[in-house]
DNA sequence: CCGTCTTAAGTGACACGTCAATCACCTGCC
DNA sequence: GGCAGGTGATTGACGTGTCACTTAAGACGG
């Protein structure tokens, strides 16, 4: 016999719905913003200023798909079309005959430092700004206890 | 002349950084979930969800969209699938010849029901019960926060 | 070395979401 | 009443994400 559930108390109910609608909205005004000033989707951004951190600009697929969370064939296709805009390229792993490693192509550089300023402001009108350095920490406790608890058991 | 951007400070970024990574885990954790426990997306759920607490299990079609923050075409295309799939059916509206509304089934009805306890549990083994209250009442008062920025100016 | 097992990456088919266009119907003004 | 413009809803085409599968190559015990 399955137990009743322990529904949301109303404070709960209020977090959670609060949670998904912020969810919704902001990241639609975020895209609406980073296509607006730079042409992007959340998806192209992310493994563009993904790349632009690593060494040399350059990453093993499998890497930078662990790194951003992302299925290695969400990003095999993401970056097939991003290479066909030519702002990144595949070349072959030197250690690897498997492996494949994306570059950052110059292209892509110049567009992902156009890109930053802009989109940082975005988060910032849109969401950082409008916090106390207190709900700040808060909430940066919240994410890592959240993703701690979920990645925990991966080694 | 543009003025070089107010960079994320490292508090910030770690908070933005845990948002992102909270959301992609906590987001493909409950979809596992639901899907194991009642073979439904999220979608499916919010959908059933919304339509269940609706007076009469029925609601017009852009009245649950919005009440959603979902894309008319997007409820539409959905509403289509799980039509086909028995768990709601599209009736005229008698008021506005333009106008459907959408009705949840027995099956419908059936399905929300067995299905809400097992995901309440999931939000709340994955979320819920790891944050303290103080955490709870400080995270919802973001939510709001944001959401409020976002909608405002909307009528 | 050889066969098996594992791993890196890409592929194809399908489900989903978006955007723009469409159609039917309502509303309001003359 | 009739028509000009707005609104409710759907549709089709297209871009993107997922899942299951394939291909190629490393790892490794015998």
């Amino acid at each position: 016999m399955t137990q009743d559930p322990r529904w949301l108390t109303e404070a709960e109910q209020r977090a959670w719905q609060a949670y998904r609608r912020m969810f919704l909205l902001l990241n639609a005004q975020l895209a609406r913003d980073l296509a607006q000033d730079s042409g992007l989707s959340e998806a192209d951004y992310d493994v563009l200023s993904a790349l632009g951190a690593s060494p040399d600009r350059r990453r093993r697929v499998s890497e930078l798909a662990d790194r951003m969370l992302w299925s290695r064939s969400r990003l095999s296709h993401h970056l097939a079309r991003m290479q066909q805009r030519g702002l990144v390229v595949r070349e072959e792993c030197a250690t690897d005959g498997r492996g494949a490693v994306v570059v950052l192509t110059d292209e892509g550089t110049r567009t992902i430092e156009r890109a930053a300023p802009p989109h940082v402001e975005s988060v910032r009108r849109h969401f950082i700004d409008l916090l106390s350095p207190e709900q700040i920490e808060v909430f940066a406790t919240i994410g890592e206890t959240v993703v701690g608890r979920l990645t925990e058991g991966d080694h």
